[in-house]
RNA sequence: CCGCCCAUAGCUCAAUUGGAUAGAGCAUCCGCCUUCUAAGCGGAAGGUUCCAGGUUCGAGCCCUGGUGGGCGGACCA
C-alpha cells in the first residue's frame, strides 16, 4: 500500500471540496522531522497563492472537509500553513500487515532498455560497469512493477577495428596457431593487432579492405570474424554471470544486425528531406538543436567514403525497437559524454517519425568512475581497468576481511560469501551514487562493513535471519499480528511502507540510489529497533515478541528485495 | 567560438525535485557487550551549500551575471 497515494486522495477530495482547483496538488512529503508529524500536506500554500488568499485560512478550511477516520490521530496547522499529519499507530500496523508485493499492473508497458553495450574489439573494462550494473537495476525494477522489459545489449562488433582484428587472426591462425589460444587475452590480442597495423603498410592495407570486405558479406572475412566474435561475446557473458547480470545471448543485438538495414534508412531520411548531401557526406541538419547563432546541429550519417557511421545504425535500432519490439518507452544507459549524440538521434527520430511522441525516448546519462586522485580510474602504470581483474579483486579482499572477522564458516562458505560480498560491494558503491555525477572509487570505503556499504545490508539481513534460527522459527510460514508500541517499531515500520513509492520513484527516474538510500535507512532503521526493543530475550511478553518477529520478518523480506533489485545477493550467514 | 554537466562538513556522499532548524558514513572525541551476530547501537563536535544579485510566504534546488573544474561539437563509437 502506498500511504503517500492513500492521503494524496483524500487531500484531494477535501480541497475540492474546499473549493480549490483541481490543478492544485496537495503537495504531500514525508516530515522531515518528529515535530512535524509522520507526513505533511504543503499543497495549501501554493493554492493560497493561486487564490490570492491567506494559506491558514485555507488550511483550514481543508481541514474541515478532510476524511482521515482510522487513518491519523491527529492534524494540525503549522508555520505559514504546513498540514502536519499524525498517523495512527493501528493504522499503521494494519498497513504493514497487507504490504505484501501488489500483484499486476494497471498500465503495463513494453520498455526497451539498451544497456551494456560493451565493444567486442577488447575486453570489457571500467568504463563498462556502470551502464551495465544501473541499467540491470532499473530493468529489474520495472520487471518487478510488472512491464514487460526488453533488455537490449548494442554491442559494438562492427566498427572499422574488426578488419584489423581480422587480419590479425588471419594472420596467426596461418602461423598455426589455434584461434582459441590466440585470442585468450583479448587485450594482447587487440595490441598485437594495432602493432601490426602501425608498423606494417601491407596489414594495414589488407586490414582496410577486410572492412569493406566483411561488410560486403565475404565469406572468408565472415568466417574470422565470426571466431573472434564469438570468444569476445563468451567473455562478456562470463563477467556478467559473475555480476549477477540479467544479460545473456538472447539480449544481445548488436550493430552488425542492423547493417542490412542502414541504406534503407539513409534513403529514407534522404526521401523525406532530412538527409542532404554536403562536403561529401550525407548529414542531417537539425535546427531544433541550433545554437545562439542559429547554426543547426550537424548529424553525420554517411561519410563522403560511403561508410556509415553509429548515428545511422542508432536509427535504424529506434526504428526496430518502436516497431519490431513495439516499444512504449526506451531507455538508453549510456555515458553522459554522449549526451548531444543521444539529442541528435532522438530529435533526427522524431522527424523522422521512426519514433512517435507517444514512445518516450529517455537518456539516463551516468558520470566517470574516478580513483582517489579524482582522475579517470586507471592501473598503477595509467592503463584501463579490466572488469575481470577488478571483479577477482574484489573477491579478494572480501575474503581476506571475512577470514580476519570470522572462525565458524567453513572454506567453502567463505568463498561463497566472499563473492557475494566483493561483488556486492563493488556494485552497491556504484550504485548508490547519483547516477548523473562522477564518483569516486574507493576499495576501503566500499569494503569497510561500515555506513552505506552493501556489507552492512548483507549483514542486516543476516542479522534477521540468526533471530529466526534462533528461535526455530521458519520465517516463510511465520505470521503474527503487529503492535506498534515503541518509537523504534513506528519508525521501522514507517520505512517499510515506504518501500513500493521508492520503487515508483527509481521506475520513472532510473536512479537506482534512491533505493540504495532506502534500503540503508531500513538496515539502519532496523539496527535501532533491534538495539532497543528485545525480542527472544527473557521478560519480553508473547504479544511484543509475535509482534516484533513480524516486523524483523518484513524488514528481511524488504531489504533482500531491494538488494535483489540493484542485482545485490543476500546470504544467511556471514 | 558554440553547447552540455558539475561545485554541499577535513574526506566520501544524501537532501522525497520549491518546504520548516541542510542530513548520513568515514576520520576525531565520549559512552554501551558474562544476555537475540559489537561487521552493531547511543551521543558530541564539525556548514556563509563557489561568489554576487534576482524571483516569493519560503531557494542547496528556479532566473541573470561571474569564478573554478570536467566533457562534447563535420566523416571513430
Amino acid at each position: 500500500m502506498r500511504i503517500k497515494e492513500l492521503l494524496n486522495q483524500r487531500f484531494s477530495a477535501a480541497m475540492q471540496a474546499a473549493g480549490i482547483p483541481n490543478e492544485c496538488s496537495p503537495a504531500l512529503a514525508l516530515s522531515g522531522k518528529p515535530q512535524f508529524g509522520d507526513y505533511q500536506a504543503n499543497g495549501a500554500m501554493g493554492a493560497a497563492k493561486r487564490l490570492k488568499t491567506n494559506p491558514r485560512d485555507l488550511a483550514t478550511k481543508i481541514l474541515d472537509n478532510l476524511d482521515l477516520d482510522g487513518i491519523a490521530d491527529k492534524l494540525e496547522i503549522a508555520g505559514p500553513g504546513f498540514i502536519n499529519i499524525y498517523l495512527s499507530s493501528k493504522f499503521l500496523a494494519s498497513a504493514v500487515a497487507d504490504n505484501a508485493p501488489k500483484s499486476g499492473n494497471h498500465n503495463p508497458q513494453t520498455i526497451v532498455v539498451d544497456y551494456s553495450s560493451p565493444n567486442l574489439a577488447k575486453e570489457m573494462h571500467v568504463g563498462h560497469l556502470r551502464s551495465t550494473i544501473i541499467g540491470d537495476a532499473v530493468a529489474r525494477v520495472l520487471e518487478y512493477q510488472g512491464h514487460k522489459v526488453v533488455r537490449q545489449n548494442h554491442m559494438g562488433d562492427w566498427g572499422t577495428q574488426f578488419g584489423m582484428l581480422i587480419a590479425e587472426l588471419e594472420l596467426q591462425l596461418s602461423e598455426g596457431e589455434q584461434a582459441e589460444l590466440a585470442l585468450n587475452d583479448l587485450e594482447v590480442f587487440y595490441q598485437q593487432s594495432k602493432k601490426h597495423f602501425d608498423e606494417d603498410p601491407e596489414f594495414a592495407d589488407t586490414a582496410r579492405a577486410y572492412v569493406v570486405k566483411l561488410q560486403s558479406g565475404d565469406q572468408h572475412c565472415r568466417t574470422l570474424w565470426q571466431k573472434f566474435i564469438q570468444v569476445s561475446v563468451a567473455h562478456n557473458l562470463d563477467i556478467y554471470q559473475q555480476l549477477n547480470v540479467g544479460l545473456s545471448r538472447e539480449h544481445i543485438m548488436p550493430e552488425s544486425a542492423y547493417n542490412d538495414d542502414l541504406q534503407n534508412v539513409l534513403d529514407d531520411l534522404t526521401a523525406k528531406g532530412l538527409a542532404v548531401e554536403s562536403d561529401g557526406a550525407k548529414v542531417v541538419f537539425l535546427e531544433e538543436l541550433a545554437d545562439k547563432n542559429g547554426d543547426p546541429s550537424v548529424m553525420i550519417v554517411q561519410k563522403s567514403g560511403g561508410g556509415f557511421l553509429y548515428a545511422t545504425s542508432d536509427l535504424a535500432a529506434m526504428r526496430y525497437r518502436v516497431n519490431k519490439l513495439g516499444a512504449d518507452r526506451i531507455l538508453f544507459y549510456i555515458d553522459a559524454r554522449q549526451s548531444l549524440h543521444m539529442k541528435q538521434v532522438f530529435t533526427a527520430a522524431r522527424k523522422a517519425g521512426y519514433a512517435p511522441e507517444t514512445v518516450g525516448l529517455e537518456h539516463h546519462p551516468f558520470g566517470t568512475m574516478m580513483g582517489k586522485d579524482g582522475r579517470p580510474f586507471k592501473t598503477r602504470s595509467g592503463g584501463t581497468v579490466k572488469l575481470a581483474d577488478l571483479l577477482v579483486e574484489a573477491v579478494e579482499r572480501a575474503e581476506r576481511l571475512l577470514r580476519d572477522k570470522n572462525t565458524d564458516l567453513s572454506d567453502d562458505d567463505i568463498k561463497i560469501i566472499a563473492r557475494k560480498v566483493g561483488i556486492g560491494a563493488i556494485k552497491y558503491a556504484d550504485l548508490s551514487k547519483t547516477r548523473t555525477n562522477d564518483y569516486i572509487f574507493d576499495w576501503d570505503a566500499m569494503m569497510s562493513f561500515e555506513g552505506n556499504t552493501a556489507p552492512y545490508l548483507q549483514y542486516a539481513y543476516t542479522r534477521i535471519r540468526s533471530i529466526f534460527r534462533k528461535a526455530n522459527i521458519d520465517p516463510q510460514s511465520f505470521n503474527a499480528e503487529i503492535n506498534i508500541i515503541e518509537p523504534q517499531e513506528k519508525a521501522l515500520a514507517m520505512k517499510l511502507l515506504q518501500f513500493e513509492e521508492i520503487i515508483d520513484q527509481v521506475a520513472s527516474e532510473g536512479y537506482p540510489h534512491i533505493l540504495c538510500n532506502y534500503v540503508y535507512e531500513l538496515a539502519s532503521a532496523f539496527m535501532s529497533f533491534y538495539e532497543h526493543c528485545p525480542i527472544l530475550k527473557d521478560g519480553v511478553d508473547e504479544q511484543s515478541q509475535q509482534s516484533r518477529l513480524q516486523l524483523s520478518k518484513q524488514t528481511s523480506e524488504t531489504i533482500a528485495k531491494g538488494l535483489d533489485l540493484l542485482g545485490i545477493e543476500v546470504m544467511e550467514k556471514m
